[in-house]
DNA sequence: CGCCAAACTTAGGAGCTTGCCA
DNA sequence: TGGCAAGCTCCTAAGTTTGGCG
């Protein structure tokens, strides 16, 4: 791998290759078929270091901290030490033993200088330079994670059965290499050890496979992926906007297929329209079974009757729990078909019960696809997400104007936004000082606001040729009106701010920015509105939407 | 078909750095 | 000049989709 020298040489050949201004090319590697590359090289994955027993020297325990574990051995396959209360009240006291060293070890490592943190730094990324990239067809690409995940203890969301279990050390003989079947084979960085396999499998993009055997079968393993800002997850990016492009296209006639569907005789196609109606309008995923030692979530075909409750006037509420324990709670207007069917699949049910019993995810994608080629449920999400931007963009226009800060264009952005993550459903923890953030920056608000009243009172004093005599305040009309200005400014400021801190307090907006909505759209308003791209993608999705920055300002979903 | 594995995208939170204000 | 919120990247869990197999 001659281009993997330095970084400098790395950044110049990345930059070289813009894979968007190679269509001709990209074209060509179509007639590869099935395949996504035909040479594939790279230096395998890095290891989680051996454990460092603290200190560097063996840490033995005192005599209290063993006897206190001699203890614990003594009842741990007693009912007793099952308890919750037991557990806890014991863990706490057992890790008050140990955690003294962490904290101080902590402490330590947040103490080093600036210069030291730097150099430190910059030595691992100097180390972890050639794992960093592979070439692909002799283009040097980045890839995403170049180290196993470590051991440790599983952090499973929400009630998830098997939170707490422990994920052991992987090891080279866990990993299985994929490279190309002219390349070289990737050393083992651990001496004495080797990889478990070596396959040249060109239809996969992974490079890497490693699996923790001690978690149970839902796990199926980790791969070493290429970056975001690769051509082939580029590639692949555009192509997932291009078929939401397309279901826009085709929304008419599917929403009428669906709705046809719905008034079948047969329970199954009803099912299937029903399902893709709610999807449809409410862009819920579609919802795998799933297994025992999996936590228990849904989707839109795994629904049960107890999450939904059938009201008056057309109106259905939804309570769930979905992906990754977030739950969903919306009370919505359907169309009276969709409520007559609904309370027709609920009826003689029990709450636990699947609402949509005669159908899964795998044949309501089979159904999508009668529609459209390729349309599978998740489409939905993307297409809405960016239908729903366009929109805001559209409806609020009025809201902005072109003399307006730059500050002020963001943060409408942000308001669009936040329409899509409402949508998405795209949840987060409120931080835990919020309310009393939000009160500070209120105070700070009336402060603004007394400042502009203040000044609006001696404006109207200086027209009548009056003054106070308070030496902080302008004295005369010219200079008032500037000071009122500025004060008006900034008081807008600090009411948008406010109302952004509140209005995020739930609202996580980065999923909907790197997943659903189409770059295009964001860019292309940008350019209208004359607001750099880099106020609305951090440095990470510039990167990964390069192939979307030479969009024309009058862009179209 | 139903079931399962493989391979990929989507997700929230941890934890770091940055930058602002008192 | 240090305290702390905001911004951002990293991490890895948790989904979806497809296709092969009995």
């Amino acid at each position: 791998m001659q281009k993997v020298s330095s970084q400098q040489a790395i950044d110049t050949n990345i930059q070289a290759k813009k894979w968007w201004e190679r269509e001709a090319e990209v074209q060509q590697d179509h007639e590869k078929g099935k395949n996504k590359w035909k040479a594939l090289e790279h230096h395998g994955v890095t290891f989680f270091p051996a454990y460092q027993p603290h200190g560097g020297k063996p840490m033995d325990l005192t005599p209290e901290q063993e006897e206190i574990c001699n203890w614990w051995a003594q009842i741990v396959d007693q009912d007793f030490s099952k308890k919750p209360l037991v557990r806890k009240n014991f863990e706490k006291s057992f890790i008050e033993l140990f955690d003294q060293y962490l904290s101080d070890y902590k402490e330590i490592r947040k103490n080093r200088s600036t210069q030291e943190k730097k150099k430190e730094i910059e030595e691992k990324q100097k180390q972890d330079l050639i794992y960093k990239y592979c070439l692909i067809d002799g283009e040097l690409e980045k890839i995403s994670n170049i180290i196993v995940e470590p051991p440790g203890i599983f952090r499973g969301r929400g009630e998830h059965p098997l939170a707490g279990k422990l994920k052991s050390r992987i090891m080279p003989e866990h990993v299985t290499v994929n490279v190309g079947p002219e390349d070289p084979i990737p050393a083992c960085p651990l001496g004495g050890h080797s990889w478990k396999r070596i396959i040249s499998n060109p239809e996969a993009t992974w490079l890497c496979h490693f699996k923790d055997e001690r978690l149970e079968k839902s796990n199926n393993g980790k791969y070493v992926q290429l970056a975001a800002d690769s051509r082939i997850k580029g590639e692949n990016d555009r192509k997932k906007y291009e078929k939401a492009r397309r279901l826009k296209k085709n929304i008419d006639s599917i929403k009428r297929n669906y709705q046809e569907k719905m008034r079948s005789q047969d329970v199954v196609d009803q099912q299937l329209g029903v399902c893709t109606y709610l999807i449809d309008k409410l862009a819920l995923r579609v919802g795998n079974e799933k297994g025992e030692d999996e936590a228990d979530t849904v989707g839109c075909c795994s629904l049960k009757v107890k999450n939904i409750q059938i009201e008056e006037n057309n109106q259905i509420t939804l309570d769930f729990l979905g992906k990754d324990s977030i739950r969903y709670l919306n009370t919505v207007e359907v169309e009276a078909k969709v409520h007559q069917n609904l309370k027709s699949f609920v009826q003689g049910k029990n709450p636990d019960d699947e609402l949509f019993d005669r159908i899964n995810a795998s044949k309501l994608n089979d159904y999508l696809k009668e529609m459209m080629d390729d349309l599978s449920a998740k489409v939905f999400r993307t297409y809405n997400a960016s239908v729903t931007l366009q929109n805001q963009f559209q409806e609020k226009d009025n809201k902005i104007s072109e003399i307006d800060t730059i500050e002020k264009k963001v943060q409408f952005y942000e308001e669009c936004n936040r329409e899509v993550a409402r949508l998405c459903n795209h949840q987060k923890e409120a931080n835990k000082n919020h309310d009393e953030q939000l009160l500070k920056m209120k105070q700070v608000q009336t402060e603004k606001q007394e400042k502009v009243t203040q000044l609006e009172q001696e404006l109207a004093k200086l027209k009548k040729g009056k003054s106070s005599n308070d030496p902080k305040l302008p004295k005369t009309v010219d200079l008032c009106l500037t000071a009122l200005e500025k004060a008006r400014a900034q008081l807008e400021l600090q009411e948008m701010r406010v109302k952004k801190k509140d209005e995020n307090k739930n609202l996580a907006l980065g999923t909907s920015k790197i997943n659903y909505m189409d770059p295009r759209i964001s860019i292309s308003w940008c350019k209208q509105k004359e607001v750099p791209i880099e106020k609305i993608f951090q440095p990470t999705l510039m990167n990964k939407f390069t192939w979307a920055m030479n969009i024309e300002p009058d862009y179209e979903f």
